[in-house]
DNA sequence: TGCGGATATGCAGGCGAATCGATGGTGTTG
DNA sequence: CAACACCATCGATTCGCCTGCATATCCGCA
C-alpha cells in the first residue's frame, strides 16, 4: 500500500535498465512503475520544477499551494508521494518544512530509461 | 480523453526539462505526465522490456500474452497505451501486429528527467 | 467463398488515486 | 499564557484505470 521508499537504491544497479539487456523480472518492474508512478502527475512534476528554480533550490509549502492552485492539503500529500519515492527530501526548521530534490533519485531514473549506451546519435537532428 | 500521441514531440526540446531553468508550465507538465503515466505501469514496463530484448527488437502480441501471464485483450490493450505515447511503433505484417521500440521517445524522456548537473554546473563550466 | 487464427474493441467490476474541508499537533510571537 | 501560522493526517467523494470476458474485425488459406 505504501510507497516504494528507498526503491530506487535498491535497484541502482545501472544493468538493470528496463530498455537494455534482458527482460526485467516482475518485482523491478513493479518497483520502477512505482516511482515512475510518482513522477507521472502534472502536479508534481511541477512542484519539483518549482522546488528546483527556487532559490536556494529549496522551498517550503506556502510556497507551492499558490502557484499550483491547489489546497494546502492536496500539495502535503503530493509532498509526501515524492518524498515516499525517494525524489525529495524533506528538512523541518521551526515552523516550516522545507523540501529539495534528490538529484541522484531523478538521474538513477533517467539513467534506467536510456536505452543501450549505444548512443543513436543521428537521430537527434531536427 | 485519448492519449498523448506525438506529444514528446512537441515538447521535445532540451530546455523543457522540468528539473532544469525555470518552472514548466501546467501544459507541458500534462504531457510529460501523459508520456510517464504510460510507462508507470509494471505490465507495460515489462512489454518494453520484452520487446526490445526480443529477437530483431520486435515482437508480436502472440509472443507476450504468455511471459507477462496477462489475457490476450489485455496486452493489447497495453501495447495500444503506450503505442499513442509514442514509445512503441506498430507494424501489420499479414496476420500479426509486430512493435517495435522508439529509441528517440524513450532517450528524449531520459533527457528530459535529466537533471542540470550533467550538463549544466553553472559555475563550473566554461 | 468459407473457415480459422491473430488482434482489436466494448462492456463492466473493482481497486487505487486526486482532491478538498475539517481537525489536530507544534512551534512562534504578542 | 494565549493567539496565531504552518503543516500533516483523516474522512469522504469523485474519477480514472487495470483486468477479464465476450464479441467484432481482419487476413491468409483451402
Amino acid at each position: 500500500m505504501e510507497y516504494v521508499g528507498t526503491a530506487l537504491a535498491e535497484m541502482t544497479m545501472p544493468q538493470i535498465s528496463p530498455l537494455a539487456g534482458e527482460p526485467i523480472d516482475r518485482s523491478d518492474a513493479e518497483r520502477l512503475a512505482g516511482v515512475l508512478k510518482a513522477l507521472a502527475d502534472p502536479a508534481r512534476l511541477r512542484l519539483l520544477s518549482l522546488i528546483q528554480s527556487a532559490p536556494e533550490g529549496e522551498a517550503c509549502v506556502c510556497d507551492l499551494t499558490a502557484p499550483l492552485g491547489l489546497s494546502q492539503p492536496t500539495v502535503s500529500h503530493h509532498l509526501r508521494i515524492l518524498t515516499e519515492a525517494g525524489l525529495l527530501e524533506r528538512e523541518k526548521r521551526g515552523v516550516w518544512a522545507y523540501y529539495r530534490l534528490v538529484p541522484a533519485a531523478i538521474a538513477t531514473i533517467a539513467e534506467l530509461l536510456t536505452p543501450p549506451r549505444k548512443r543513436a546519435t543521428k537521430k537527434a537532428a531536427r
